[in-house]
DNA sequence: TTCAAAAATGACCGATCGGTCATTTTAATT
DNA sequence: AATTAAAATGACCGATCGGTCATTTTTGAA
């Protein structure tokens, strides 16, 4: 068929973005293909015209969630110039797990815990999606490093898991805690670790 | 009733003993009674008398998980006098994520992400326990310093949440990729920092 | 050995699960 | 306006879900 409407891609859209929010917050399982037809207004039929399996579109679900994540980590760098400053808008988009950019929290963490197990061709698009985002910070700091702003000792892909662990595992305590407390702690210890290497 | 019999406790025990790899593993909403049922060979009926629902036994199994994983870095610990010897010991009890020390990996990642927004029980069940371990912590840094180990300056608490954090992220993307690697980094950029308190 | 209380059983319940399909509706081309 | 292929519908399916309960079995103290 010549796609002469994109009905169907829009419905597929549609799916996905209303759908998004849900496994986000309460994870794959918890999720029934009927919690997707009260958000979406659609019959349950026309939910597997467009994916042909619960899995099919909890995996289309995640790519997106992940997509969201990514929309704001580069919303938030755009129009930031120097390197330092960089890192510290890659840090602001984690900063309030509690009123996280992406809803129902970070999609790494949430599906990626969910995933491990269960879900092998879910870990594997979070897997992706975690590598992506260190090497988005050792990126910032080899340019930082080049554009003389860094220590050129810094070692960059090492910073950039420990960073990002960091921001894991605050995220985490954060929301189980139901507070930021702790992230703000996180928080400043990354930023004091940068400091350390500035020029 | 006088506890005339001690049957009801060595049941509800095995129940919990038996259950707790299915739930840390599956989760809880991907957890049936019926897996129970599989893995205890007891009638449903049965785990019913024991438990008053699903969430009862599900909380029960958290915190044994939770017990397991403290019993793990307490054993760890034994006979290990010096603190950054102890801080050592703590950090081993983490390193292999793919062959954790309790099955299923660490209850504490693993349950607080499927608690957080669904079973407040249990988030708070696992919110007691994120703060212990970080007091374990501090409190061996405490003691480091008072042993004149460690640097006077060195800010226990705050070294404790930026450990914990390190390690769970770390967990978390090892657990992912289905290997260590990213744990071994996070592991070694725990013994540098330990390495740069030491009197 | 008796006996009462507790534990264990398994059939059974209504609800909901993921998924199917014959039918109707919609939409774009002719 | 007619045609036709795709999208949408909703009733329906068997399986499984969490949970109940009348009955049987086991237990331990008297």
């Amino acid at each position: 068929m010549i796609p002469a409407t994109d009905k169907a891609e829009r419905t597929r859209q549609l799916i996905i973005t209303q759908a998004a929010p849900v496994f986000n917050t309460k994870g794959i399982a918890a999720t029934a293909m009927s919690d997707v037809m009260a958000v979406t207004g659609l019959s349950k039929g026309s939910l597997y015209v467009h994916f042909k399996d619960k899995e099919d579109l909890a995996l289309a679900v995640v790519k997106y969630n992940i997509q969201l994540l990514n929309d704001s980590v580069e919303r938030a760098l755009r129009d930031v110039a120097d390197a330092p400053a960089r890192l510290l808008a890659f840090l602001e988009v984690f900063a309030d797990p509690m009123h996280p950019p992406v809803a129902g929290g970070c999609p790494l963490l949430n599906f990626g815990m969910e995933a491990d197990d269960l879900y092998p061709a879910i870990r594997a698009e979070v897997d992706k999606a975690l590598h992506a985002a260190q090497n988005r910070i050792a990126g910032i700091v080899r340019k930082g490093i080049a554009a003389g702003s860094f220590d050129s000792r810094w070692q960059p892909a090492e910073f950039a898991t420990k960073m990002f662990a960091l921001i894991e595992g605050g995220v985490m305590m954060s929301r189980v805690a139901g507070h930021n407390a702790k992230m703000k702690t996180v928080c400043k210890i990354i930023k004091q670790e940068i400091g350390n290497h500035l020029v």
